[in-house]
DNA sequence: CTAATATTTAGCACATAGGTTAAATATATG
DNA sequence: CATATATTTAACCTATGTGCTAAATATTAG
């Protein structure tokens, strides 16, 4: 069973847990580019950098554009739809937050003055 | 201007790679719970969850109490700041196409009298 | 003390991700 | 046409991630 169904938020973070395809789609970032860039900027070979476009294309994060005078060369770029949908993921799972942050008033209401320690805590109000 | 610094957003978006963990961190969502509650509700042996429980504890995406009656069991909950994190790399990159938008406009602007149909909109990918 | 419960660690199997080199494909150039 | 260039595919190797079962650890209950 292939693991990365496409287009999906799971290809989505399968393709951005490496590394390697995030620097790839910082570079992007400043303007698209040909492959044999992306080769020259990492210590990878290029099968390897083509297997990890293809991970990036397949999971929509970036496009490939054959225009151009050279037909050799293939021009990449970032697609938004996927980073859109993560941050539509995100959205809804940081809006725990929201609705905790009654229950945590109260929960520091109820406990106000009674804090003796503070082992390695990471809570607010230093 | 490097962004994808390594470390905390790689282990990060290593953890969230995996649907199993993402289910996880679903239901933590609601509410905490127990490493039992959670085997229960997956098809998986206890110590694979074990194991991605961890994995998402050492990410930083949850934490461990041992609080409560019974100091057998272990009841994790979910920790903002990696999402958090991941938030503001995500607004990093998809700041990518604010910059974008003016470049997009002119370009469009450009064509603007050669369109025949196709009012103004819609790009690619039908 | 002994048994039961909750969870993790240990050891093993297997699929796959990511790297490499060699070959294939497609196109430009002399 | 022959050769160089740009990129991908093929074949292979190794490391690691995930799953399982069995055992270990810790704690509660009888």
């Amino acid at each position: 069973m292939p693991v990365s169904a496409e287009g999906s938020l799971d290809a989505t973070l399968v393709a951005l847990a490496d590394p390697t395809r995030r620097r790839v789609i910082d570079m992007l970032r400043s303007r698209p580019c040909r492959a044999g860039e992306l080769v020259d900027a990492f210590p990878i070979s290029a099968p390897a950098m083509s297997r990890h476009l293809r991970v990036l294309r397949e999971s929509g994060l970036i496009e490939e554009d054959r225009i151009g005078g050279d037909a050799r060369v293939r021009l990449y770029r970032l697609r938004p739809e996927p980073f859109t949908d993560l941050q539509g993921w995100l959205d809804e799972v940081r809006g725990f937050w929201a609705g905790q942050l009654d229950a945590f008033k109260v929960h520091v209401e109820s406990k106000a003055g009674r804090r003796k320690k503070a082992p390695a805590g990471r809570k607010r109000r230093p």
